[in-house]
DNA sequence: TTAACATTTCAAGTTTTATTGAAATAAGGG
DNA sequence: CCCTTATTTCAATAAAACTTGAAATGTTAA
């Protein structure tokens, strides 16, 4: 993940509607759910949910298919991960870790 | 972490000025810098990284201190970690993890 | 106590992002 | 075909975030 996408990415978790658009389809599963259960699930109306499906598939953090009618997202786990990855190792350079809770190496607290 | 302090966080993480700050105080170490020098360092003016900082140490990104007249900015490790944590677990049920790349475990590609 | 330095605050303007509702596109079924 | 359903696109408006420069605050030293 490079600069541009990290950026883009946190931009995507920054807004509440899609913060629980993202926990929903985590909920829901790997055969992800429609554009219009999903608007239904965090109280949008469909241009606004398609709004913001389109933000967080454009930054990678969800996929679509096109089933008939139904277009279905789901989440794209593989990003959430590299989102991570960037925050410890490009940002903080490993000064942290997940278990350590983010604790810099030198324990200059 | 709750829900308004992960979208505050991920907000202040998506402007790019604000992460090259966190790039450069991760690298400036424990001491941490003064306003002054980081905003030449990140190429902003001094009211913009007030701004900025300002943003940053409300989310609990970093956290300052006066020494005379400087006021000096480091990171919060604990805050990034909680960050990631939120991320992982209250997001994605733990469906993920840094190693494996965030894949569900019932890996439903 | 005046001057200099470091930083923040504030108001104004600009840019970006989000919301709304109507119209357009896409697909399937009678 | 036409009609219904599902979703997106678009234009207009509203709201939020960012930038700028000037003024204010806090601190130290002469």
């Amino acid at each position: 993940m490079d600069e541009v996408n990290a950026l883009a990415t946190f931009g995507a978790l920054s807004n509440v509607t899609r913060l629980r658009i993202l926990k929903y389809l985590v909920r829901m599963g790997c055969n992800g759910k429609t554009a219009g259960e999903i608007g239904k699930a965090v109280e949008a109306t469909p241009s606004r949910a398609s709004f913001h499906l389109a933000t967080m598939t454009e930054t990678g953090l969800l996929v679509s298919e096109r089933r008939s009618r139904e277009i279905f997202y789901k989440v794209n786990f593989n990003s959430i991960g590299n989102l991570v990855h960037y925050l410890i190792h490009d940002c903080c350079e490993g000064n942290n870790t997940v278990q350590s809770c983010c604790n810099p190496k030198d324990n200059c607290e």
